[in-house]
DNA sequence: CGTCAAATTGACAAGGCTCAAGTGCCGTGG
DNA sequence: CCACGGCACTTGAGCCTTGTCAATTTGACG
């Protein structure tokens, strides 16, 4: 059904079907947004905070996150996100971003402007709802954070954020768990779960040597899927999949 | 402007309208919606974790926390919530419940069909968009949650939950901040810092040491609010009161 | 073959947790 | 009016997970 060809916003169109169906013609109103794609090299920062914003994007393929820096300077990735992925809705309706947008990877981001999103939503009251859901998904994942970061020990906190990661790649059609290549560096995971890059690689040893992942050095993935749910405790309801 | 005599939901009227714009009909049209008004003890618990909702609810008075439990049984609180606060518009489309609602002190809530504000947001696209603010902004404090408990100490974690609270208090009309009494427990402070309680208390009193806080036992509220600031490094950008 | 970013390892320090005991306050029932 | 029970707050001692500091190794790439 989805057509492989019309690309360019193909897999955000995609995603937006699954959190409320949309009519043939509110997608073809979608589509007919005028799209700047960009390609973005790892560490550009897209986003900035404080920034003023006049577009809305979407990450077209590659890897990004979302991060805030404490006054100390440490930084706190909040969010990680894979092809298909609204990166900024929430400048719909602030004027400011409030944390920093930036590539994990290479990659390709679409930019509209977000005057005509916004005339866009007021109209089709499906697509808002579809936009809407997404930000409350996120607020979900969030919530999530929160556990994680406050509750679990390193081992099941780092689990935890991985089981995320590759089970919304595996949703966005990036291949399964146990296929997928891991683009996060030692230190982006640090970043996202309270932990130094120190103990992330002594933890991740001993993720290894559990047989929960595999591989060596810069390159890793899931070995054992059943392992590492176990090892985060994972239960993805919050990630209000479709059914 | 505001009429007092209203009341019901007037509390949250004020806050939509601060979110957005709302005309004198669309006022009128949220007045309307039927209401179920509760009485409700502290310690309630509004809504389950899974469970399947069919009514949002409001806060009218009192004060109530959203909160997550590990597989451990550790209890993780997302957020707390004052007078005016929607406590659960995601349920506008979400079936079920990823967390739990419960009251802090005594209060009232107010209840409403689900059904009719999703005919109401349909209907009317300025109450939508803004209870879409209102998502959004929650979504921005959970990330500065996320920062919270991943990169700050105990004496700036806690404080920085305190002056988050007391600015939302004082938005909410209840006083200014140096003024309230704070109506949560040590354990409700450890279970949102991811603290125990032991930690709190010795860490409250070294903030009533430093003059931040003031009062003893089970009553305090902040003493200095500067000095609260400070010692969190407080920036209430993240909360994105209107202007 | 040099360079650089990321990963790895070891020794030591420290912030926060656990366990355990004790205090003060308040509502309830006799 | 007082005794009792329960809940929240306090405080102390010792331990453990994770952070800090400082080398060193590895792999990719020009």
């Amino acid at each position: 059904m989805p057509a492989p060809e019309i690309d360019r916003s193909a897999s955000l169109i995609r995603k937006l079907q699954s959190l409320n169906d949309l009519s043939a013609e509110e997608v073809s109103a979608l589509q007919a947004l005028p799209l700047r794609k960009l390609a973005v090299r790892a560490g550009t920062t897209i986003v900035a905070e404080g920034q003023l914003v006049s577009e809305c994007c979407v990450l077209v393929s590659g890897f990004a996150c979302r991060h805030k820096v404490a006054r100390d300077g440490k930084r706190q990735i909040v969010s990680f996100h894979v092809a298909g992925d609204m990166l900024d809705v929430q400048h719909l309706l602030f004027e400011n971003a409030d944390h920093n947008l930036q590539m994990i990877t290479d990659g390709e981001v679409a930019f509209f402007p977000i005057s005509l999103l916004r005339t866009l939503v007021r109209e089709r009251p499906d697509v808002a709802m579809a936009l809407w859901r997404d930000c409350l998904v996120d607020a979900s994942i969030f919530r999530e954070w929160v556990l994680n970061a406050a509750r679990r020990d390193a081992k099941m906190r780092i689990a935890h954020m991985l089981c995320e990661f590759a089970t919304r790649c595996e949703v966005a059609g990036l291949g399964s768990p146990e296929t997928l290549w891991l683009p996060m560096t030692q230190e982006h995971i640090g970043d996202a779960t309270g932990l130094t890059s120190v103990h992330v690689n002594r933890t991740l040893r001993s993720l290894r040597e559990d047989g929960a992942l595999e591989g060596a050095g810069r390159f890793f993935k899931v070995g054992d899927w059943n392992q590492l749910r176990y090892a985060a405790g994972f239960n993805p309801a919050y990630l209000h999949l479709a059914a």
